[in-house]
DNA sequence: ACGCTACCAATCGTCCTACATTCCGACATC
DNA sequence: GATGTCGGAATGTAGGACGATTGGTAGCGT
């Protein structure tokens, strides 16, 4: 299942507190990325350098390499002289995350050249959403995103799956300020099932599955848009 | 330590000289990428810390920050402990980049809805790719990418926007080490002009635009691989 | 009281020096 | 000729210094 997850992987639901590697940029980059993930930083939240240097245990100026690959992931944003804040997408920048999703994962739907492995990997995608329906939030979200990271797979590119990596990375900034979505993220695993049948019907019903990815992702923005809009 | 005169910077070759911007990070990251664009330093050499500093005249805290965020870019590779590279694509890589284009800039026709300005963007790369038929390769190159970015910002995402943007600068890196792509630039331009055509003709037509560029894609590939893996 | 100004503390941006680590090529050894 | 060792060179990281910017606050005038 781990596939062939870019360098830039925010390990979902990794343990904490990795050893550290050959390069300690890296790993603060790692460290920062989960610590993102999980919310430790709220977005809007100001990420003061001093207090990273210390909680990381790394010099500044290791650190500010790491802050600028973060920023530079969109995670964060850099502000000049003022420092570095998590990033709190606007609504037209999360309308923009689905059209990028739109744009990619559908395509890569059309793309697929039938490659079993690649399509084993949405099944076990799917497989593990359903295992998670009873669970919280963060594990249904992270079974989405698996299953969307295997949907791209299936185009057999590495930089889609990575931007696709990023983009839901991106879109779980969103997700921190926004209260129950267990059962948003819930409703989804039906429509993943039922994408998955259409793939595994063969090559003549990839438009379809297509489409039905599309409308998907129209559905989901839709309703993160109205509920995030209306927010304080 | 006249630490930040703006005006007087004494240049090497070219008056580059771009103002430098409130950011000395964000200027050594565009000064460097013109310089990668323009092929100051072919794919595979080796950049020397020490000698980036002087030349750009920042510190090695800065020109790292600079170098890290190249390198995320994937226009530099970086070995640890070893120094960073200009990326040299492999073959396999340069198909990636082409299957990334693929998934995305069809699909980006398919979401044109039609706004007139967009179109006007890719009426106006048409033009200049023609103005520049007689030109080098460089212009017919940058006449190129113009279309493709006009092409690609139909779909209205900054993301996607900014993703083909670099993948096409990726591109570039693979142009540096091919010769005689004049004739090969050149060639496309006549493609172009056939998928504004149809871009022009309505809605309807979008499939068929969208399948003219995917042929196009694919064509490209095909003479840039051949020839690619029968390089030094 | 209210608004404006000047000052102050906290941070950032940038540079510098230092030093351990690592890599690579030269030289010596067998 | 293969292998081992040494030293130079460049990177990785730390830490300090200091000007510049910013946001806040105390103080002033009206």
């Amino acid at each position: 299942m781990t596939a062939h997850i870019p360098s830039a992987a925010p390990e979902f639901g990794a343990a904490r507190a990795t050893a550290r590697p050959t390069s300690l940029t890296e790993w603060s980059v790692r460290e920062l990325r989960t610590l993102l993930a999980e919310g430790a930083y709220p977005p809007g939240s100001r990420l003061s350098e001093e207090e990273l240097c210390t909680r990381l245990q790394v010099s500044r100026n290791t650190l500010r390499e790491a802050l600028r690959i973060l920023t530079h992931e969109r995670l964060l944003i850099h502000e000049h002289n003022r420092g570095v804040y998590v990033r709190r997408p606007s609504a037209e920048e999360l309308a923009d995350l689905y059209r990028v999703r739109r744009l990619i994962e559908p395509s890569a739907i059309r793309e697929f050249d039938g490659t079993p492995s690649r399509l084993n990997r949405v099944v076990a995608a799917v497989a593990e959403g359903e295992a998670a329906r009873g669970a919280d939030g963060r594990a249904l979200g992270t079974a989405n995103v698996h299953f969307h990271l295997a949907v791209t797979a299936l185009a057999g590119s590495a930089r889609a799956d990575e931007l696709v990596l990023r983009v839901l990375t991106e879109l779980r900034l969103v997700f921190h300020v926004m209260p129950d979505l267990d059962d948003f993220h819930r409703r989804f695993l039906v429509r993943n099932r039922e994408i998955l049948a259409l793939l595994e019907r063969g090559p003549q019903a990839k438009p379809d599955a297509a489409e039905a990815l599309t409308r998907y992702l129209h559905d989901a923005e839709a309703e993160l848009l109205s509920r995030y809009r209306s927010l304080p």
